[in-house]
DNA sequence: TATTTGCATATTGTATACAATATGCAATAC
DNA sequence: GTATTGCATATTGTATACAATATGCAAATA
């Protein structure tokens, strides 16, 4: 593996999990020395990333963690919403097929112990609705965009009140499937994200 | 401008507009030396271009440009469908009010005369569609996803038998706006991309 | 003759050196 | 005292040098 693909990955988690916090300046050659490598791999990992919306760079001064905001959200979560519904849409008899599996996760989901857990269901889940939708271009974007959205999943966390809320809405999206209604799955799915984005806007409100 | 903001856009329409045809190998000294730049802006243009699908690299073999094939079609056209639909329905009175002007700019796509000057209007048109989104972030998707499917613009234009196909579903669309409608305008957008996808298609399965 | 091994070469990946630009502070002019 | 200019420093941007890996051919062996 390239040095460029292991810092890059080392640093989407570290922007992910919050050892980067946002604004953050990045500074090439204390990180690179830090990461016990050169600027070379350090500056193209930074510069893929920059294309991902982890960090950004203005010339001459460097780069930085882009801002996990209010503003972010509010333009992340429609864009998830839309590319996840038409993968849904796309999708045909496989997802409907897998429909038992996807209420079992969901089932699971409603009786998750801890917050980490729940997050890895809720991703399996999401993952379900679309991994059948034979388009692999969109499938990336989505891992990109949801590996974005994932920086705030410490305020979905905190924020949902209910996890039953979500799980509801999950088994009305898993229904829709069942019927072979995959148009009116993706609105819901739509609504869903829609559901998310208020959460986690309300939680950054309150905790800023 | 730094170098490699310009390299990247050199290459970003050398792609576009073929001039470097798909599967072609980027051999980084000789295309280096034949821009008049080192390797170092070089290769960080390239892996800009690769995270945007452009190009695409493996390991110690480099660089070459992705396939502009019926596959890419199959993928990228769903993709943009989702998305200009979503800043569609997300546009508001904003699109409404503009209802007019797209009306307008229709009428001239009907009556253009040659491919170049369609490709143009049909551009502003769907550009008319979506840039009252409010969410620059789904622009910038976007925008590069419509860079991609320009390396298409030939086998649309020969594509399309009557152009009035075109701008008899545009005319839908922008009917749909004017009656404050955007699910339905939204809906009929994706139509509209999914018959763009199958015209592309045909004309691809024709001439190769 | 077919196959495999080893080397020569070419190309990518990484490190470092150099150039250009931005930033902050101090000195000077007003 | 304030503002401005100039320089010293730090940091990014680019070029180049070096290392590692892949590729192709030739020679040797079965």
């Amino acid at each position: 593996m390239r040095v460029r693909d292991q810092a890059k990955a080392m640093l989407q988690a570290m922007i992910s999990d919050g050892s980067l916090a946002s604004d953050e300046r990045l500074d090439e050659v204390g990180l690179s020395h830090r990461m016990g490598i050169s600027r070379t791999p350090l500056r193209e990992a930074l510069i893929a990333l920059e294309g991902e919306g982890f960090v950004r760079s203005v010339p001459h001064k460097g780069f930085s963690v882009t801002t996990a905001n209010e503003e972010m959200v509010r333009e992340l979560f429609p864009i998830i919403g839309a590319l996840e519904a038409q993968a849904l849409r796309m999708s045909g008899e496989a997802v409907i097929a897998s429909a038992p599996v996807l209420s079992a996760l969901n089932n699971r989901l409603a009786n998750a112990k801890n917050k980490a857990k729940s997050h890895e269901i809720d991703r399996a889940i999401h993952h379900g609705f679309v991994e059948h939708c034979g388009n692999p271009r969109l499938l990336k974007l989505l891992e990109t965009q949801c590996a974005l959205a994932r920086r705030f999943d410490g305020a979905a966390a905190r924020g949902i009140a209910n996890p039953a809320g979500a799980c509801a809405q999950h088994a009305k999206i898993i229904a829709a499937i069942e019927a072979s209604d995959l148009a009116r799955a993706g609105e819901l799915l739509l609504l869903h994200w829609r559901e998310g984005e208020i959460t986690v806007i309300n939680w950054l409100k309150k905790n800023t």
